[in-house]
DNA sequence: GCTGCGATTGACT
DNA sequence: GTCAATCGCAGCT
């Protein structure tokens, strides 16, 4: 059974599996001077604790990258990747135990005008916050909000819910994008019929010696 | 200290 | 369809 309702932290504790797929049709708010861009979120990806999964960052445990990942649930994980991309995840789970669930897609359901500047390379509103990246940049998070606690009433970036607030029915699972590690885990969850949600693109196989 | 590559994107053929 | 951008991490010497 997964959680429903308003998030909590011990909503959030629960396995990352049951999580994930709660996260769909959320909504994540960030306000900044500029103004408040809010995202309701199509498309996720699980990605379990230490020792448990080779495709996370805490695989092989904390690290000062990961170290969010360690602590409770609730809060945000927010790393740099490819030298100019920044993605954000929700850590899920028992504290301590590094699970957590990198927001992949979403619709722009509030500040769209102040995400469309942030995108200038977005042809259309549907690929404002398509793709991780994507929606980090939409909702003009970066490094410094790495670590913020997503459900505090004071903090800028916020998990607004609901929890499990999609139709089970229209929940679709698949392998995770572009990882070549555990590739085969369909762990990746999205809603069916969302424009928003980002192209699959397979892990790009290395070239073996 | 050095090297290879990544939970990606946008531009281009 | 292909590929460069760009830098921190992780693994190795």
């Amino acid at each position: 059974m997964s959680p429903v309702g308003r998030p909590t932290r011990r909503a959030l504790a629960r396995s990352v599996l049951e999580v994930a797929p709660a996260l769909l049709g959320a909504v994540v708010h960030h306000d900044t001077p500029d103004g408040g861009v809010a995202v309701r979120l199509t498309e996720v990806e699980a990605y379990a604790g230490q020792g448990q999964d080779e495709g996370s960052h805490a695989h092989r445990g904390p690290t000062r990258r990961s170290a969010v990942m360690f602590g409770p649930p609730g809060h945000a994980y927010v790393y740099f990747t490819y030298g100019m991309h920044w993605c954000v995840n929700v850590v899920v789970g028992p504290t301590g135990q590094a699970s957590a669930v990198l927001l992949r897609a979403g619709a722009v359901v509030e500040g769209v005008e102040l995400a469309r500047q942030r995108r200038p390379a977005a042809r259309t509103d549907r690929e404002l916050a398509r793709g991780p990246a994507r929606l980090a940049s939409a909702l003009g998070v970066d490094g410094r909000l790495d670590g913020a606690d997503l459900l505090d009433p004071s903090s800028p970036l916020r998990l607004l819910g609901p929890l499990g607030g999609a139709w089970p029915e229209t929940v679709r699972r698949g392998p995770r994008v572009g990882l070549a590690a555990a590739a085969d885990r369909p762990w990746r969850f999205w809603l069916a019929d969302e424009p928003t949600v980002s192209p699959y693109r397979a892990a790009v196989a290395r070239a073996r010696g």
